[in-house]
DNA sequence: TCCTTTCGATACGTTTTCGTATTGACTGGA
DNA sequence: TCCAGTCAATACGAAAACGTATCGAAAGGA
């Protein structure tokens, strides 16, 4: 019998915690965040976040931690939602321009940098994040409609890293770089790799 | 008459404090890195600061101003000393590796995102780099066979973002991604390039 | 040589942020 | 109902960083 509680639970607290750090860590940086903005936008004090969190750094890895597995959980679902190939890539595209994870995303590798044990933690979050996105790529360039092998690992390697560099310097120039870029970039390696495919096919015969 | 000064230049002390906070802001961080820092790894002290810059923000911005000038000369340079295309080439592979700017870098445009100005200057700096590596990018095409048309401003919007982010992925995760990999990339581009180029020239007949 | 200006060192007070120690209230079980 | 344990609010002291104000020394012109 759940009475209605006074008191959130412990679970409830760390996550608004984490969630405000992941705005405030996203448009001021983990260093020019304060603990006390932490609390006070997550409408706690001080005493919440210490007897919780050791200090900064930790949440700082916890949100990282937190926001790698949040890609690759949707990104699955996406994989497993839509069975029309075009329903999916529409999908998929929805998904990557929502959400302004990217700025948070790069902050926290920097961050991350700076200390051997965070840069491990990540390293291995990213891991996961790739293998997550494996089948995804994979179909996506079979409904593209290429037939020969495909190194899934090292398009999404390569994929990230033009997410993550075209997003920051497109932040950083708007007016040079759009908003589509990404997917722009993405249309025009997709027909690079078919060319490839078929050309390569075509040489076996 | 130049005797010898017992005191540096204004012009001395301004680049002394200038490099002690580039290196300071790629490993620490901008907001990482107190100006106590800066002034000591300069051999100085507060005053020294004071007197010449404002704050660490402006400090911020002309270490980026000065970094990404130094990057356009640099690469002006290998395209005017180099006149073969292989040794030309190796040059700019050299050029890429050796210097370790492209944290800096990404905290720099992280760190100008925050405020509206230093967004903006920044996105000034970085069209006049990729201007000066027009040229440079046309090049290099037109020495790997390519004859057709060459769209040298998207190619560089590309790719100066995929160097980025590989970098910086390639630094959170090493063992994954090797240190040639932007390399490896770059080559495998310029191939698809040289294929379509190929391609679209044998539709033209 | 003298004098004015420039530039960097030092000293200081203020503010911010941190982390802990203490306290009070809620929870769930006996 | 009572009690032990948990969790968050509050209060406090310590440390760090900032920016200014002041001072002394060097430079360069008269």
């Amino acid at each position: 019998m759940s009475t209605k509680r006074s008191r959130p639970t412990r679970e409830e607290t760390c996550e608004r915690l984490l969630d405000s750090a992941a705005c405030l860590f996203a448009e001021r940086g983990v260093l020019g965040t304060t603990i006390d903005e932490v609390v006070a936008r997550a409408g706690l004090t001080r005493g919440a976040f210490y007897s919780n969190f050791r200090d900064r750094d930790e949440l700082a890895s916890l949100v990282a931690e937190h926001k790698v597995t949040e890609t690759i959980a949707r990104n699955l679902r996406i994989l497993t939602e839509h069975e029309d190939p075009e329903k999916f890539a529409a999908a998929l595209a929805e998904a990557f321009v929502e959400d302004g994870t990217v700025p948070l995303h790069i902050e926290l590798m920097l961050h991350a940098l700076r200390s051997p044990e965070q840069r491990v933690r990540y390293a291995e979050a990213m891991r996961r994040l790739r293998e997550g996105l494996e089948p995804v790529v994979e179909r996506a360039l079979r409904n593209a409609g290429v037939i020969g092998p495909i190194d899934a690992k090292r398009i999404i390697t390569i994929l990230l890293a033009l997410e993550d560099g075209l997003t920051l310097h497109g932040l950083i120039d708007p007016d040079h770089i759009p908003r589509t870029a990404y997917f722009d970039v993405l249309a025009e390696l997709q027909e690079l790799f078919v060319l490839r495919d078929r050309t390569s096919r075509a040489a076996d015969t």
